[in-house]
DNA sequence: GTAGAGTGCAAGCAAGCACTTGCTTCACTT
DNA sequence: AAGTGAAGCAAGTGCTTGCTTGCACTCTAC
């Protein structure tokens, strides 16, 4: 990488960092040139605004969210498989960039511009997943007498409270890795019993 | 009620409200006092500082939840019940003040004055609920091979994404009576589902 | 070896912030 | 009628914020 790029990733990484913790407006650009090791001066350059920043920093989260989602979401025909798959790619993403993008989801309420370098994210995520969830009662492969929109907002109420306890609460820790954490096993058990058809549940 | 203590009032509604949808920092004293129809010089004579005003809206805030837990949750055998209605009483308390709490519990981290004013709050009922759930679990009213804190989780992660999808994603409506939501019934039931020891499960 | 791009540094500006001061007005009590 | 407490209004203080300007420095490419 370029002197000149590894600048402007430096001053991105250090923007995420406080951003995810203080939210946007609280995020001066002096504290992020300072942590990001850069004059003020700098950043204004290569980012114009402090709404530059933020625009960059969201294009960064969905280029990396996409990668994401090619890594690890291979298409299968076990529903409990792929939507396990589901929720830890969610939470691998928002553990890996500290909450970020759930702090800008509360911004973006307030901060106009957050809300327009955030695009469409939550909502069509949610629906996205309600469709997939009811093409999955069709087949009898989830239990039907549920609206698949509230099971849509079960499961992100599932994998939003893991993250906002252990970022933004600061209760529990961040397990090493989502892939082998027994709670989050245990949590998405706690879904599944309940999103199965009956034939599927956990002998508990 | 007084006028003095009428003002008051006024000023900490429109507080409550500010800081349901900014946050705590992006609350500004003049639009708390422009939103009550005071001057700001009356909101710093009654409470003076902005601190202060936060103070008091967080000793308002516990009062009522106190109330609301002392008419909502009668002491009751059936766990499936009780449960339910403790989802009710959080999540009414939640929309009734548009999200304050939460938004509160994203700002505690990163100004201080917050935590403070907010107690232990989320930690405590969490806590609390665990502890409930493990005494069910050892009566068998719910299944034992999940642990309490997890579940505990799991449930606030219900309550919780119900109401940030309403207030802060700004994602559906908001139910003209909580008591009477088809959706929240059905995300409960959900729950429960995954929760219940195997004999009391639903037949989906 | 020189031009140009990238960065640092010092200084400053206008706006917005929490908060203060001094004075006036009004309603109510005695 | 006088006194008192609550409220309004106008103005201002010191600080922080986003953002700008002007200048000097150091690389790298040709």
């Amino acid at each position: 990488m370029s002197a000149a790029a590894d600048t402007a990733e430096r001053i991105l990484d250090a923007a995420a960092e406080l951003m995810a913790t203080r939210g946007y407006a609280a995020t001066t650009t002096r504290a992020i040139a300072q942590r990001a090791g850069v004059n003020e001066v700098t950043l204004f350059r290569r980012f114009e605004n402090k709404q530059g920043v933020l625009k960059a920093l969201g294009e960064r989260m969905a280029r990396r969210q996409a990668g994401r989602a090619a890594e690890h979401v291979a298409p299968s025909d076990d529903a409990r498989a792929t939507l396990l798959a589901f929720a830890r790619m969610e939470i691998e993403g928002a553990l890996e960039d500290d909450g970020l993008a759930m702090r800008l989801a509360y911004d973006a309420q307030s901060v106009p511009e957050v809300g327009e370098a955030m695009g469409a994210g939550a909502g069509a995520n949610l629906a996205g997943l309600a469709e997939y969830l009811r093409e999955r009662q069709e087949v009898g492969q989830l239990r039907a007498d549920v609206d698949p929109a509230v099971m849509a907002e079960a499961f992100f109420g599932l994998t939003s409270s893991y993250v906002i306890m252990r970022k933004v609460l600061g209760l529990g820790e961040s397990p090493v890795d989502v892939r082998t954490d027994e709670g989050l096993e245990q949590l998405f058990d706690l879904f599944w019993s309940g999103a199965a058809p009956k034939e599927a549940r956990h002998d508990g």
